[in-house]
DNA sequence: GCGTAACGTTACGGGCGAGTAGGTATGCTC
DNA sequence: GAGCATACCTACTCGCCCGTAACGTTACGC
């Protein structure tokens, strides 16, 4: 044997998490189909039939990736949102968690999830994450309103959440093309638009980020 | 030969014309990928060499359906929009006419649009798109803000119009997933989104359609 | 220390589909 | 009605890349 070091056998375990860190990696760069299963054993460090012994084929791969990037968002969001606090506190805490996210994985996010838009078989996974964030947005804001004995038809309210979960990804996409930006920053800009909206930006009201509990949308200029 | 009626000799702008109906179909129906050149062809009614013969390859095929379709909503929009009413009219009117032809072109846009986001030889193609409306919808913004005295950031009128393009499209995504809505009223809650915000939201108060050109946002219930 | 199961490899099959070569028919021009 | 351009076809080539068969090698249990 030559000075290969041969001190590469690795636990199953392991070695599968190197080959989804890889996966992410080349789908991102790539795309899922222009990916090739060959460029991401090589990057992973390891021959194409483990990849196939370990993950079964190249969409159950991608799913994988997927399922696991997306858990690890909505653990870092659900992480820092408590029920009980104020809907817009709720909110804001949710938002920079998210842009957070993205901000610390910006190649990983924002090409994965352009990818798994298009894609048909990965629109059911891909849907899945988002039907549960729509869910939280929707029931936060349902509760807050019948909390002040109001009534909302749950269609609107979907709707309504389902705007706000499209405006979130394509402001987190505008993130992941301006590496400069502030994650926290561009947070509490998606709060300007989701709590203000256009309206109250034209009367001059500006949302700013939490310091403690007071200071909630500063007034008029 | 055979009963085969040779009267389908048709002028080259005709055919290319149906040549991207059918693929704007198929591309819709399959992505991208998994459409093939000769289904596209023998839906266009057509043989594959013709296709190549007058677009080109896959690749231009492709960017031609997604320039085509993308004209043809920029059109739909810019008809409606007159410089010169309100900015909020104007918003208003912009996203009816946009939901209208999204509620028309239901199988094209989604899929064509969900298809384009991912691929990257694409995305130059449509972030033209997007950040023509990007650029119309800041404009706009900023206009009105100016004309009220007040300073703003070209960054965060950026952002903020990016933010709204993407609740749009996000709506739009799920008016095509609902073919029971209404494009109207699907517009009509967008501009509760975009206007109101969820603060006003949750004050009860609710933007509605245009009737004239009085009653603006309803006031508190 | 030896069997065995888990780790790991090299090298190939084979399908699918983009793109093309080369040839035929039709209609328009003058 | 000859000539020419344009519309149109059948039948291929060929490369890429997913997936696998068949075969070595390390470490762990007992």
């Amino acid at each position: 044997m030559a000075a290969r070091p041969t001190f590469k056998r690795l636990p199953r375990a392991v070695r599968e998490q190197q080959m989804l860190d890889a996966a992410v990696k080349v789908f991102s760069r790539r795309g899922f189909h222009a990916a090739s299963m060959d460029e991401i054993a090589e990057d992973a460090g390891i021959s194409k039939p483990m990849v196939y012994a370990y993950l079964g084929s190249k969409e159950a791969l991608f799913i994988e990736c997927v399922r696991r990037e997306g858990t690890r968002m909505m653990e870092a969001i659900v992480a820092v949102v408590e029920p009980g606090l104020p809907p817009d506190e709720q909110l804001w805490r949710g938002l920079r968690a998210f842009f957070g996210f993205v901000g610390a994985h910006r190649d990983g996010w924002a090409v994965l999830y352009r990818q798994a838009r298009g894609q048909q078989p990965f629109a059911g996974e891909l849907g899945a994450i988002r039907s549960r964030m729509v869910e939280v947005i929707s029931g936060l804001l349902g509760r807050a309103v019948r909390a002040q004995g109001r009534e909302i038809r749950e269609k609107d309210l979907e709707a309504f959440a389902y705007a706000l979960v499209g405006a979130t990804e394509s402001l987190a996409d505008w993130l992941a093309d301006h590496p400069d930006e502030d994650p926290a920053k561009t947070a509490t800009r998606m709060m300007n638009v989701a709590w203000l909206g256009a309206g109250q930006l034209l009367r001059g009201e500006v949302w700013r980020p939490w310091s403690g509990d007071s200071a909630r949308a500063a007034g008029a200029a």
